[in-house]
DNA sequence: CTGAAAGCGCTTACAG
DNA sequence: CTGAAAGCGCTTACAG
């Protein structure tokens, strides 16, 4: 079983066993119609030359290529990674592998470009963290590929997405602010026209307004388009005192920046983050956050796949419906009343 | 350009442009031979017709799949995450798409089940985070693919592996909590057989032996092999007040578990980490850490894929002779003399 | 400079 | 239950 040395195909297995390539390839595959002492002819020849299959002919003349495509921004923010982790694994336990297809920071937005490497690729789904730019949806269906949008609402896509309930879980993280007794109220976002960032813009303004409040203009930035500096300068100015962020990473950035005023998480003012990534790294809790519950998200995800991939017809209530984001109390908020 | 309905092959393109399909196919993949005239009326009806080329077609006859399979343990650790999203990302910039392949958590190997599948996809290289099993090391060579190891020292395995110097890495850490005045030093790595893992164990023993100490038996812990419980109940019974760990992660596990004994790092005992995540995440720094310099070594891990994946032959130094570790103070180690 | 033919290693109809 | 043939969409020799 330790060959390698030349590739070993159908055919030498077929050879070596006096049936053909067909009968070979059939029992390889499980198809039906064969009798138990050819397959265990075929299987003996094919442990002894070391024959693995290539998934490349395979995929080419099936059509499947047992691949699923997972585009992707940053790799390095525990929210993809994590649940990369996760569902790769699931996948390939059922003989799906993953390739990994980034925006190369040209965009918060699959583009056309990063379209045409995917279908290169031939996958059997695509499992999208990025939202896709607008004029490439029908491209996308036409593709025929079961396209699915991980972490955010695919609703106003016309696709299938897993995720949270974003609005809700911005209005718990802004309650809580509230209750806390934090006044100046600022949001930092990452793209202005990401929806899952505008989610939980909006529901941090509806907390706002349950309280006869207002999220200011001034107050909203998006840290991806503009200078930190700018954002940081603006916060202390105004004296911002609850924060939220859309998601720990740029908590963790704003904590960083802030502190260089002379300003503590925690205690000259409080800060809210998303994902509750410190948990996925075991971290010791500091940064208060709002956790959706990523390990279920990752795992409907990975269902979800395979029952695409699989033609399974399961019926599966929304996520959102089930799962409900809580607020993980870290040292970066106190009650200031 | 946003067809997509059926899919466009080579032959469409022939027909339409009235050329042959190896003219257009010359044309595309820009081998020496054509006319302006004929360039352009390639493109022309590839932009038209929303051509995208088969990969697995083309790689099934050319021998190469512009791939390479990445073999990891789990991306949740930052270490993993944030090297792979460079020299991904640098690979998609030349071309070439990541397939991911886990261990499934089957062991801390590559092992025959996992080259398999690695074999089926017929990568062009392979940048492997797991050591392989010794009874492997033929079979991978005799693949003729090349095989890198990252992370992690290649010489014990006669192969190619971009990596810091971790002996020494273990020795500045060694003798950094020794400076700080810690007296029973404990070590927590994560497998016992795993290089990387006794090589930092190596470099902690050579600084308590030039300080005319021993790294005792029983303060060596396999984090992976053991309940938690027992590693955490003898590092309190025996009052070990240094501890290194073998990655930031495991510190984290640590310092946790530990605060369930109403120990608290920093204060009633000094813990060291490998890696410095936190700076990976932008987290405040909380964790004293060793830093052999990550992005460096992921760029050169890009550098020496793309080399072997194009020919090029380039004199490099080894990473370890070019970069030293560097220890980052955090507030969970201080001067206790 | 361009084309007709062969073939990469499989799986899919179709015959027997 | 098994086999001979065709073909998936490309690229590679080889002819012209």
């Amino acid at each position: 079983m330790q060959e390698g040395k030349k590739k070993v195909t159908l055919r030498d297995i077929a050879e070596k066993t006096g049936l053909s390539v067909n009968t070979v390839s059939r029992v390889l595959n499980k198809k039906p119609y064969y009798t138990k002492e050819v397959e265990e002819k075929v299987n003996a020849a094919c442990k002894e030359l070391g024959y693995i299959v290539d998934m490349n002919a395979s995929g080419l003349r099936s059509g499947s290529t047992r691949t699923v495509a997972i585009l992707y921004d940053d790799l390095v923010n525990p929210f993809y990674s994590y649940t990369t982790d996760i569902i790769s694994k699931r996948l390939e336990e059922r003989g799906y592998n993953c390739i990994m297809f980034s925006n190369n920071d040209r965009s918060p937005y699959v583009d056309y470009e990063l379209m045409r490497n995917v279908m290169a690729r031939k996958p059997d789904a695509i499992l999208s963290y990025l939202e896709p730019q607008s004029d490439l949806l029908d491209f996308i269906k036409n593709t025929g590929i079961p396209f699915v949008i991980f972490g955010r609402d695919g609703t106003p896509y016309g696709m299938t997405g897993i995720n949270a309930d974003e609005v809700a879980a911005g209005r718990l993280a802004g309650q809580y602010l509230l209750d806390c007794g934090y006044k100046t109220i600022a949001y930092i976002g990452s793209w202005h026209d990401v929806k899952v960032c505008l989610d939980r813009q909006r529901g941090l303004q509806e907390a706002l307004e349950q309280n006869g409040l207002h999220l200011k203009e001034e107050h909203v930035f998006y840290i991806r388009e503009r200078e930190l500096a700018e954002v940081v300068k603006k916060v202390v100015e105004d004296k911002a005192d609850g924060i939220l962020c859309f998601n720990d990473v740029i908590a963790f950035v704003m904590i960083e920046a802030l502190l260089e005023h002379g300003l503590r998480a925690g205690e000259d003012y409080g800060i809210v983050g998303f994902d509750n990534v410190q948990q996925m790294m075991r971290m010791p809790r500091f940064l208060t956050t709002i956790d959706a519950g990523c390990r279920d998200l990752a795992e409907t995800g990975a269902e979800v796949m395979l029952d695409l991939l699989t033609g399974a017809e399961e019926e599966r209530p929304p996520f959102a419906a089930t799962h409900k984001p809580i607020l993980v109390k870290g040292n970066s908020t106190k009650n200031i009343r």
